[in-house]
DNA sequence: CGAACGCTTCGCCCGCCACCGAAGCATCCG
DNA sequence: CGGATGCTTCGGTGGCGGGCGAAGCGTTCG
């Protein structure tokens, strides 16, 4: 089990299957779908389904939770979801160019998603450039940390920074469609569910995007300083 | 390019199969080979490694360099080899266990290793938990940050913390075989760097996996605090 | 208790891709 | 310049696995 090249591949052989990545995709959210609709985002009939979702289930990748007549698959750890997104990031980054047709469920998904639990897309690049810019946490390519400021910072805005001792907490995520880093770790994961919260972002139903409330964008641009415009403009970097 | 749980499965149909899986695993210390060192470790024919090659350079997980009658390949880029070391943990811990023989390379290889850049495996573990326990580090599950009594210690040990004002480029990587954390981020890196330097560590051949020589044992016990015994003893904590 | 629903199992078909041996193409040597 | 070496391309074969429809099983509801 350790010099384990047939564990890589077996996994990944999971995952390297079109409707597969497509369930895996849909659930990398952290919710729980049902096979049925796990059939329908995949494009296939439910038989076929649900022999993929046994492999996926048998293969460690998915935990199934039964209830009445439906069952319900989710991912089967928070490792699986990182696993997903690392790998998206290859083929975004270094995978070959893939031109698609641009839909409008591309644009929203760039603009603000969750990735597992923390924020991502250009509203979580955009938190991330604020509080580094305001000196609330410190950043490089790997690592992470809250400075005192933003251990103040947190307190007022109703997030405990306290583990005793533990300013740490933060960790940079490479975010796949802005290809600079969000927060991530528990900081972000605290920064998400708080801006659920005070009612600034909610989710848009059955996809990991998020949608900035009217509140939210007064929020973002009161405690941040995000101006409401960053998060319209979709691509005008482009330049 | 964005929503694309298409260039997920791509991806990973790339990583999931057996010959590609054991070439990637090969090179995921970063290491150039040739292509015909990688048809060996693959256990396959030059025609059908070559295909596989090919392949993998096409979808962006492998870069070629050709010198003379011999064409080198190397990951393209680190992020690849987080992803497969990625894949290799969640096969490790979420995967169905898988009982294999269990070969003298597996206890080298779960004794001390490279994870890219940086020392896995026990001995890998051992530092951190030493750097913890004396202080020098703090770890949670995500994030990490060098002490100033570390950044004293990194001084007297022949490495620059300085970056000014960094005292962070350090962060935790769940180790697959100890499934505890290690050392990663440009900390790791220099770590691994400045073993090599003083001797302490070596490569062996055609391997990840690494031998602390006896200067290195005498120097990581002065240093860490590190007992030998504990980076002999194989697997006795199976208790 | 029977009908409707959600999901899985069964049986079958088909296409893709990993694989090899032989031949082709470069590059380096005497 | 001819032979050896390292790698790739070509042509053909075989097996694995993804796909569906039909049937089976458990749950829920009227």
């Amino acid at each position: 089990m350790i010099l384990d090249s047939a564990g890589l591949a077996a996994v990944a052989a999971l995952v390297g299957d079109t409707a597969r990545a497509r369930m895996l995709d849909a659930l990398s959210d952290g919710r729980a779908l049902t096979a049925g609709e796990l059939s329908y985002v995949a494009g296939i009939t439910p038989p076929t389904a649900s022999v993929h979702l046994a492999r996926l289930v048998d293969g460690g990748l998915l935990a199934v939770l039964r209830q009445g007549r439906h069952r319900y698959y989710r991912l089967a750890s928070s490792r699986v979801g990182d696993m997903i997104e690392q790998i998206m990031l290859v083929a975004a980054i270094d995978g070959p160019p893939r031109h698609r047709p641009r839909t409008p469920r591309d644009d929203e998904f760039a603009q603000a998603r969750s990735c597992y639990s923390h924020l991502a897309g250009r509203l979580g690049v955009a938190i991330a450039d604020a509080m580094v810019a305001s000196d609330l946490v410190v950043l490089d390519d790997d690592a992470g940390a809250v400075t005192s400021k933003g251990a103040l910072f947190l307190t007022n805005f109703g997030i405990d920074p306290a583990h005793p001792g533990q300013r740490l907490f933060c960790r940079p995520c490479l975010d796949r469609t802005e290809r600079r880093p969000h927060l991530a770790g528990l900081l972000g994961t605290k920064l998400a569910s708080r801006c659920f919260e005070l009612g600034w972002i909610e989710r848009m139903r059955d996809s990991r995007s998020i949608r900035v409330t009217d509140e939210g964008r007064v929020g973002l641009r009161d405690t941040f300083g995000i101006e409401p415009t960053t998060l319209i403009a979709p691509a005008k970097l482009a330049a």
